[in-house]
Formats: C-alpha cells, structure tokens, sequence
DNA sequence: GTGGCGATCCACCGATCGGTGGATCGCCAC
DNA sequence: GTGGCGATCCACCGATCGGTGGATCGCCAC
C-alpha cells in the first residue's frame, strides 16, 4: 500500500510475485530475480488465495506461479485473477514440459510457462518477454494450440447441410431456411434429420453444439 | 512417378515443394536450399492448383507456400491439402509479418509461417522445425493463438443459466433438463428467455451457437 | 429496514419441430 | 448400361418449444 516511486533507472524495473508452496524454489527465484538488472521482486506467496491478495495489492508486471499447491492450486488461482481482471502477465512455471497441465492454463488466461529448472538465462527471458505481453511457449504446446484452431474438415456433411446448419445455428426457424434456401421447408426438416443421424444427435441444438465441437462450425 | 532412392547420406533429407508465383523468389529458395545440407528440392508451382497436383504426386515433407497467387490462391490450396490428407507441413511464406492473413493459414492447416526476406540460417532453421511438425511462429501470431482459446469468462449468464444451456446444448429436452436440474419444465424455459435475451437470440440451437461464439461454451 | 434488482420459480397456448414413410436425381463401380 | 448409394426433395401428425404474464426469494445500497 506504501506509495513507491522507482524511476531511478533509466527503465522501470519489471515488478514480480512469485507463488509456490515451497520455500526453497521461491527463495532460488526470488535471489535469482533480484540479483538480475530490470527486475524487482515485491512478494511472494505460498498458495492461490494468498497470490490473489497479493496481486490485488501490489499490482505487478508478471506472476510467477506454480501450478500444484495445496488449498487454491494454480489453475483456479489464474482462472480468479482473469475473472477479477487482473492486469498482471501469468508465467506457469512447471517441474517438467507436462503439456497436459500447461494447457489448460494457457486457456485460463496464462501468457506462458517456464521450467523451474531451466537456465537462469532462460528465466530471465521469458519474464521479460511476458513482461511485454510476449507469449512463452515451447514448441510442443505452440503445435497443441494449433491443433486446437485447426479445421480437421473432414467432410461430414454434405455441403448442402452444412449450409442448413449454419442457418439454423444463426437462429433461423426450418421456414426460414427453407425461403433462404429456395427449398420447402419439408426438405430443410429432411436435411436436418440426415444432419443429426450423422451427428449422433436427437436435435437442432444438440447438432450446433457437435459441430462446433467437431470444428464443423467455428466460432466467428 | 520415377522410383527414387536417396539414402545414401546418413539422413534422409528434407524433401522440398516450393510454391510461389514469381520465378525470382522460387529460384531464389530453391538455389537457397539445394545448397544446404539436408533439403532437396523436388518442386516448384506457381500456383495453388499446381501445388496440389505435385503435391500429390511427389509427397514432398515441406511445402513453402506464398499467400497470394493467381488462381488458385494459397490459403485454398492449404485448405485443399488439409481435406484431401496430403502429409506434407506447409510453411506459409509471407511478404510482411501480417497477422491477418496469418491465422486464417494456421486454421486451415500451417504448420507456421515465414518471412520471404528472413536471414537464409532462418528459413533453413524454420523447413527444418517444420519437417519435424514443430510449429514456426512469431510472437505475435502465437499470441493471437492463444487469445482464440482463452475464455474471457464475463459472467454473463448465471451459474444456473449456463447449467441449462448446457444440457441443452447436450441434447436434453425442456422435461429432461428439468427432471436433471429437480426443478419444473416452465421453470427450464424461464431460464431459457432469460439467455435468449442475454444473448440476443430466439431459439435454443442459436443460443448454443452464440454461446460458443462467447466461449461460454468450449469445443470439448 | 426499505427499495430495487436479478435470479429463480410457475401455468396456459399457439407455433414450430422432429418422426415416419416415402420419391427422384446424379454419380460411380462393375 | 445397370445396380447401388447418397444427396436432395416432399406430406402428414404428435410432441416439444417459445411467448405471455406472472410470483417469490436473497442480496446490496442507501
């Protein structure tokens, strides 16, 4: 809460919190960050919830959070700190490259991870990269992204009844269809019935939501 | 067609397809890489409808495709590439670092993207990434990525709301959503107006569809 | 503690949807 | 050129959905 003023050097030093349940990783972090030009490290926690405080407080530039703590564990504490708008860059930082873990982080509003083990150098960087807004990932999780936006197309429904279905997902009732379409609409009911045999579905709603989940449809 | 054999070095080398409507620049890569070590050139096209022929016919482990062609343009070949299963990683080649027409490429199917005037160590670096289906992309394009999967999470819809929609979107109908949720049918489509009028919607597979449109629903 | 607001809950009714049972057309393999 | 298959097209009917018009509850600000 104190008022602090350090434009002494040329730059802003880059704020940091350091979260993780084990004295001795943020003790090695936080000397490790402090000794190094352009950083400052203005706390630490221990769990989540104390790094939810912390960062409400002090507002700093980058988080350095592990992911497995006891009490709130990383993940919630990142999904709370994107919910509550929290302006602060979160790099993960994992034991091992576990894609699986790291994922779902990113998904929660986390610029990157880092490897606790990795090269000081290493370290460094990617805090300032983060600091920048610069995303940190290796190139494994980069590809899981990917795979996340890319189209699989595989050509499921015939084109006639994709377009059905990108109408009936814009809201439009089976008459509408049918006007916009030129056809009766006991076609467009046709259509929709081979649409949702194809699908495994029962109806209109349940078929938009297995063609976005089978990337048929995308969010725009 | 002509049965090749090159196994003579240590590694296979990295077979090359270069596409790119300018005679220049596809001299230009493919003198660039015939002269490094661990590539060979096997093709070139000057369009997207060329490119998918001898990618078919060649099965080359890289292709280097530019964007911006007659006819057949490059993100439609990529698109075709992805349908008809073609292998090959595609390594877009773009003039300036333009985002835009980035994404749409690594949607349908980029392995990543390079700069046509990169340092030569870099786009060799770049094919070379690409030909172990690693992803080559900058900063900025990566970022992007990971604002595609990121779940803004605006709290838009109630706890309670969303639990509907939901099963909605799972297939249930008014009565089994209510018999899930142990409350009545009328009760279900109360909640039911409510989303439509938070989200702008009239029925039920449009709210789904702009639910995901939100990500307040997420491809699983 | 009172007002206001959103979330949650409920009943009745016309419009729409999904189910059943078909027909025609074009394309590809044999 | 014939068979087989999928895409596209169509009519009738019971079940479900969305629309209208409400009531109650809990929470927060004043």
């Amino acid at each position: 809460m104190n008022d602090r003023t350090a434009k002494s050097t040329a730059e802003t030093p880059i704020r940091l919190l350091i979260v993780d349940d084990h004295p001795v990783v943020r003790d090695g972090l936080s000397s490790m960050f402090a000794s190094a030009p352009g950083f400052e490290v203005v706390g630490e926690a221990a769990d989540g919830a104390a790094a939810l405080r912390l960062a409400k407080r002090l507002q700093p530039d980058v988080i350095l959070m592990d992911l497995r703590m006891p009490g709130m564990d990383g993940l919630t504490a990142i999904t709370e700190l994107t919910r509550l708008g929290v302006t602060a860059r979160v790099l993960v930082l994992t034991t091992y490259d576990n894609d699986t873990h790291v994922l779902p982080a990113i998904e929660a509003g986390a610029t990157g991870y880092l490897l606790k083990d990795s090269p000081r150098e290493d370290l460094l960087r990617g805090a300032r990269a983060a600091a920048r807004g610069e995303p940190v990932l290796s190139p494994s999780v980069a590809a899981r992204l990917m795979n996340r936006v890319k189209t699989p197309a595989p050509q499921l429904l015939s084109q006639r009844e994709l377009e059905v279905l990108e109408l009936v997902a814009a809201g439009n009732t089976n008459r509408e269809v049918a006007a916009r379409l030129f056809i009766t609409e006991a076609t467009v009911k046709s259509h929709l019935l081979n649409i949702y045999a194809k699908l495994g579905v029962g109806d209109r709603a349940a078929a938009v939501a297995e063609a976005f989940n089978r990337r048929l449809l995308t969010p725009r």
